[in-house]
DNA sequence: TCTATTGTAAACCATATGGTTAAATAACTT
DNA sequence: AAGTTATTTAACCATATGGTTTACAATAGA
């Protein structure tokens, strides 16, 4: 089916347009830096900001929205972790390109044998949350 | 120096702002990829989409001001070609991150060899847990 | 020189983004 | 029940973004 895949591929460039753009703010990236050290609650996460409280809300909301984030509530406390796979998907993104720097394709290889068998992508089930 | 540390963090910030602002939208991607296969016009790089000449162009000089992208200008031609160094520092970034999907650090080190002349900080953490 | 081609610049528009404050909701504590 | 804590929602604001059209500048070709 040629339709599916050209589908998929604006499914693609809606995902990737999703978790670049939510990459795309250092205040963003500087969440997800602490939350990679392990999961956190809004406010805590929230504190080191000089701004305020409902502005990081929202910078969560745009990570979550892009599946780089997860959010797990308890009471009325949200526990935030992070998700690692959205980057793969920017990692498999950059594939195209990494020949420009590997120069040769042997160096390129290494890479791939890594991603070869989620390229085709029947099930990316990667879970890097060292919470439970 | 402390300082100079900080102010070389928040350049990276800038940096990796606007590089991957430049990269989250998918007609500059696309524009990427075009170029990836070879230099080309701007009038060619435009015929393929469904918009005006002058959005292409503006598009152009977002990658451009990341560096995504470099312009020689012949005559009234402005011949466009592919600049892969942004992208080594989004891969340098995702560096931080690799260890959530590689697992191990050895699949890890296969990377690191290639960036340890080109990165001044040849060792990304590994914690996945969660921590304080 | 006149005209067509290549591209930018300017002015404009709608919507998105990143922030604010104030109010609302929900869940613990006392 | 009353108050405190954690977070979202709503309303608002300034600026950025992605697009348009029209005008301009510069080069190339007749």
């Amino acid at each position: 089916m040629l339709a599916r895949a050209l589908i998929g591929e604006e499914v693609d460039d809606d995902r990737l347009d999703l978790i670049l753009r939510a990459l795309a703010d250092r205040t963003r990236r500087a969440l997800l830096a602490r939350l990679a050290e392990g999961p956190a609650r809004i406010t805590d996460l929230a504190e080191p900001f000089d701004m305020s409280l409902v502005a990081v809300s929202k910078h969560l909301k745009v990570l979550e929205r892009a599946e780089l984030i997860e959010r797990d509530i308890e009471g009325r406390v949200h526990q935030c972790s992070f998700q690692a796979a959205p980057l793969r998907e920017v990692e498999r993104w950059l594939d195209h390109y990494r020949v420009f720097w590997h120069g040769t394709l042997d160096a390129l290889a290494n890479h791939v044998e890594d991603e070869h068998d989620s390229s085709t992508e029947p099930k990316p089930e990667e879970n890097a949350d060292g919470g439970e």
